[in-house]
DNA sequence: CTAAAAGTATACTGACCGGTGAGGTTACTT
DNA sequence: AAGTAACCTCACCGGTCAGTATACTTTTAG
């Protein structure tokens, strides 16, 4: 039903492995096909043999990214017992500290990607909502997991943490952002616990 | 010294008023000159002979845009007592609210076009930071004189806070971003300040 | 009243954009 | 031996972009 892990072609793998970074660091739209295929070692011809399309790439670029997200993600949250659903809501934001400082310093590509096309109705829309949509879940799950209050407003709270983090992460103002957030979290999490013992 | 308030020709605000709008709700890159003058009811010509080039019409928008940010915000904090700087902490994310639901649908213009632009040499780049740094200063007297345990910290963590509702609001995927963010505020300042008793 | 400033209309330049067409080479299957 | 997928070269297409040129008209302020 669903495709498995296309597997790509080796020229098809460097193009996207260079597009990926083109387009993170610079924008999708600063980056033309001509500057794509010169960083992959690649001639135009061939990208667009094997993917169609600008858009078509764009969204492989942020499909690739978001399962790269969430394994990560999943890694970190693995790590911690199913026992304390509370110290998961919290790893998230270990995840996301990592995630951060080591691929993520220019801010959310999903979110970078979202403002730059303007059109709603472009094939990338589903991905980046997907992704959102995907962290949403999760957090809501642990957050009733956790027993919290009020489970969907502790998940908005979180989202909001975790979109300040990486904005302001980006942006290299503020001092710490990353701890400060995760210090914001836990303060959030332990006021939205009945249990006051958490931590 | 400075330019005081760079009295526009008829033909160059409706310009800038165009271009900001569709600068705003599609992107940069996305819109040609020949739109905008288009919207503005007026030549290419007339809006080279104002402007002199796009960026400098980049940055006229910013410009004008962190203005506005900036008067909205400091109408909201006037009507709080001088006596309770931790109010006006909180009043931060009251004019935050109004600005995000009134004008700032699509996410922080100054963080959009930050990603936009690649170049971190365009001279957009000092109005972007420009118009962060003045928020984190704000926010750093506050806690400051709010008597907070790490007035930097907090200031940190109720950045991310503003930044993370602004783009929270902007994707529409959470139930209540803003109030959300507003609450998790009120958490985190009560946290910070050594007098239990404030709110 | 008059002259400069501000505006109109239209046509243009040169660079770049996403995308295509025609054809050739290599290497692995069948 | 024939077929095929995955590349390559390279010239080319229509379209759009920021910005300019020329020439004429309107607004405005001393």
């Amino acid at each position: 039903m669903s495709e498995p892990q296309e597997q790509l072609t080796p020229a098809a793998e460097r193009i996207l492995e260079a597009a990926s970074d083109l387009f993170y660091w610079h924008g999708i739209r600063a980056v033309g096909m001509e500057a794509i295929a010169k960083a992959a070692g690649v001639t135009k011809k061939t990208i667009f043999d094997r993917f169609g399309s600008k858009d078509t790439l764009i969204v492989e670029y942020l499909r690739r990214r978001d399962r790269r997200w969430r394994r990560r993600m999943l890694e970190v949250l693995d790590q911690v017992s199913e026992e304390h659903p509370e110290h998961k809501l919290l790893a998230t934001f270990d995840a996301l500290s990592a995630w951060v400082r080591d691929e993520n310093p220019r801010g959310c590509a999903f979110i970078n990607a979202y403002s730059e096309i303007g059109d709603r109705e472009h094939p990338a829309m589903d991905v980046i909502t997907g992704q959102k949509q995907w962290l949403i879940g999760l957090l809501r799950e642990l957050a009733d997991a956790a027993g919290a209050r009020d489970p969907e407003a502790l998940t908005s709270k979180l989202m909001v943490l975790h979109e300040g983090i990486t904005v302001m992460n980006s942006i290299q103002l503020s001092a710490d952002p990353i701890g400060a957030g995760r210090d914001a979290a836990v303060t959030v999490i332990r006021a939205e616990l009945p249990d006051a013992s958490a931590f």
